[in-house]
RNA sequence: GGCUAGGUGGCAGAGUGGUCAUGCAGCGGCCUGCAAAGCCGUCUACGCCGGUUCGAUUCCGACCCUAGCCUCCA
């Protein structure tokens, strides 16, 4: 039995799907005018563990994570780099994939592109003007009339009155309340625009989503999430337009992930604290260090982001790939305690922290059999973390592996700085260091091993004079 | 100002009305030629003040502090 924290309500409730064994999910993916930074990255990551977790528990789930491809700032930005709007989109979703592919994402069962839904965006409009939820405002917006929408504020917490107390001053005299949004946009010169209606024009942010989580997973479904921040105005406006239109149902469960902050901040371009991915990867061991690190933290709390954070991060997978070392693969225990009290972590709104400390504690559990020579208990340990690190989308690489990929992050780059080794010639040293280890040549046998530990390689004296080796 | 989350040991981070989170770091021991890794043990944490209770870090109230949202944002 699953338990969500549901955002609608605030409460943590039992995960009923509207259809007997089916699961549908809309996520708001990115606006693609730039790299995926670490708080995408977060999200990203939350809500892939959230699908494989939702499929190991053997629902048949259809993801949905779209792509807002025509915007304000892609515009701006196409503009800025004389490069039109299409070849900037498409030049960062796939960047995006790559990165994904880096960070072991699984690919959603649909990424719809707000430019490819423009028939079934232009309909719902249509339907709302139908129902009077929508104007034409004299400039020749479309707009959402917020006032005629019973509901609006619940998923946020906020209460019409307060929003118009609180609203900064709005000039815009299209609209008839400040707290109405824009469905559709004229076209301005110069912009992309698409005929419609009311003329040529391009679709306001909200309405897409709307749109295209009706087209693909229908009026009514399952799970939605995306970012804390999305939370008020987009995902209040998304359920104003989607029970507007529909004048049903639209959103069973509510998920928001935190964010990811740099100094208890909030990642921001202004505060000059934001990270791409294309920065970050490439000084970490492996792009799984950086799904430890998230999955480390509940998905709904934020998290700080700060290079020590990812040092811990990868100390503590690599007490798990450490754990699976040396040991042969073989099927897990058909269940276990260990697998319960996984499953239990996770079907409590997927409490990754409680779930990664099963994982470690079972790590604990394959060395103490490996220390007391139980080999075929260990190997069935190992293969049972094996199997629950990979429903959380760990263990990529094999653990062989994992010790040979060397972690920039502690290498000192500053003066001083070893030539890095490459595998033979590190096999080399510890050859030369066995034979004088065999002569009892402590002191030649410590130098090879000061000399390998400079260049970020640490030995491990095995009994029977064999010696393994990784990067540390 | 309105609304919403939080304040846990050196760090990170779960959780619970009375018994262990977990990882990193530290300390002691075992193991080792010495190490490393591992194992065992250890370091007796829950913002402040009241209240409820046999008993509260956990429930209730006030207070202080932090962050987020109220404007584009994962």
């Amino acid at each position: 039995m699953i338990r969500i924290h549901n955002s609608l309500g605030g409460q943590k409730e039992q995960l009923r799907p509207l259809e007997a064994g089916k699961l549908r999910m809309y996520v708001c993916g990115l606006t693609v005018y730039d790299y995926v930074h670490i708080g995408h990255a977060r999200m990203l990551l939350v809500f892939d563990m959230v699908s494989r977790y939702l499929r190991h528990r053997g629902y048949q789930l259809t993801y949905v994570r779209n792509i807002t491809d025509i915007d304000d700032k892609i515009i701006r930005r196409a503009a800025e780099n004389h490069e039109p709007v299409e070849a900037l989109t498409q030049r960062f979703i796939d960047a995006m994939n790559e990165d994904c592919e880096r960070l072991g994402i699984l690919r959603p069962d649909h990424e719809p592109r707000a430019t490819h839904y423009l028939p079934q965006i232009i309909t719902m409009v249509e339907q709302l003007l139908e129902k009077g939820h929508a104007y034409r405002a004299p400039n020749g917006d479309l707009m959402y009339a917020v006032a005629s929408f019973p509901g609006y504020g619940r998923l946020s917490g906020k209460r019409l009155a307060d929003l118009r107390a609180g609203a900064r001053v709005e000039v815009d005299e299209a609209k008839r309340d400040p707290l109405d949004f824009v469905l559709w946009k004229h076209a301005k010169t110069g912009e992309p625009a698409w005929p419609s209606p009311w003329g040529p024009g391009r679709p306001g942010w909200h309405i897409e989503c709307s749109a295209m989580s009706t087209a693909l997973l229908g009026a009514h479904f399952d799970l939605h999430g995306g970012g804390l921040d999305l939370k008020f105005p987009h995902h209040e406006n998304e359920i104003a337009q989607s029970c507007g239109a529909s004048g049903a149902g639209f959103v069973n469960v509510w998920m928001h992930n935190g964010f990811v902050n740099v100094d208890d901040e909030k990642m921001s371009k202004s505060l000059g604290n934001f990270f791409t991915l294309r920065e970050v990867l490439p000084r970490l061991r492996h792009p799984e260090v950086l799904r430890y690190f998230v999955l480390a933290s509940h998905y709904r709390g934020p998290i700080n982001y700060a290079p020590d954070q990812l040092e811990q991060a990868d100390a503590a997978l690599g007490r798990l790939y450490t754990a699976l070392r040396e040991l042969p693969l073989v099927a897990p225990p058909p269940a276990s305690d260990y697998q319960e009290r996984f499953l239990e972590s996770m079907d409590d709104d997927f409490n990754t922290p409680e779930a990664l400390a099963v994982l470690q504690s079972l790590a604990r559990e394959v060395n103490s059999a490996k220390a007391a020579g139980e080999h075929h208990q260990a190997a069935a340990l190992a293969a049972e973390l094996t199997t629950l690190g990979r429903v959380l989308g760990l263990f990529s690489t094999s653990p062989g592996q994992w010790f040979r990929l060397a972690k920039p992050l502690s290498i000192a780059q500053p003066a001083g700085s070893p030539a890095a080794l490459d595998d033979a010639q590190v096999e080399a040293r510890i050859a030369a260091r066995a034979a004088a280890r065999r002569e009892k040549n402590w002191a030649e046998s410590d130098r090879i091993r000061a000399e390998l530990a400079a260049a970020g390689v640490v030995l491990e004296d095995k009994p029977g004079g064999k010696t393994t080796w990784r990067r540390a």
